[in-house]
DNA sequence: TGTACATTATATGTTTTTATATTATATTGA
DNA sequence: TCAATATAATATAAAAACATATAATGTACA
């Protein structure tokens, strides 16, 4: 490996802990997913409930942590509640993990 | 936001777990910083003790963490030991990281 | 050689913090 | 009232953080 990159450690130490918030956020396979399902376009509760099978109370302490966070907003319609992302960082994140992680270019779609 | 990513779940699932590992062990400040330093170029124990102010046996342990979770290689040299980065995935997250968080292209050496 | 020193790693104990799961209850809207 | 979602309370487990002590390995040099 002899590709390197140059970073500036003061820049980054004036970062980490923001950026360590978010990581801790992302660190975690049921946020994770979650994330994973919301970047890909709005989802209510019960769909992304419904997709990974984690149980109600658990499955809203989790989307407490990733909107107290600032990953996601929220809109209501009805009784739905549905979460979208709201942090580009976050986005541009998950990006990479697919990349890397996944084996392949995620498809850009509006 | 109105981008969003196209993302396969059952990928996702195949590798969160993966992919959380990587991610928990940057989600500390010290050893953000030690990667933020290492990916710059290989670096020694004590370059690093002296650029980011950890005593040496929490430094020492870090970079175990860093070793086990196969993000950091090991060189001796005399009675120094260098520490580069082995992987490219973490690579890859510290280059967006670094442009989001830190509001700037890395430039790419070498 | 043997001894001292420098560099780095490991081990251990303690305390605190954090994470997760569970169960119950509340809120809001139709 | 029912459906959808959130919050609260609590228990438990797991992990981090931190300090101190000690070990391992390499070098230098008497």
């Amino acid at each position: 490996m002899t590709v390197h990159l140059e970073i500036d450690l003061d820049d980054m130490r004036a970062s980490a802990s923001r950026t360590c918030g978010m990581l801790k956020t992302l660190a975690n396979p049921d946020r994770l997913l979650l994330l994973c399902q919301i970047s890909q376009g709005e989802r209510c509760v019960g769909e992304l409930e419904e997709a990974l099978d984690i149980h109600q109370p658990t499955l809203s302490q989790q989307l407490g942590v990733l909107r107290d966070e600032g990953l996601v907003t929220t809109r209501r319609d009805g009784k739905r509640i549905y979460y979208s992302i709201a942090s580009k960082e976050a986005l541009a994140v998950m990006k990479v993990l697919y990349e890397q992680y996944c084996g392949g270019k995620p498809k850009r779609t509006r």
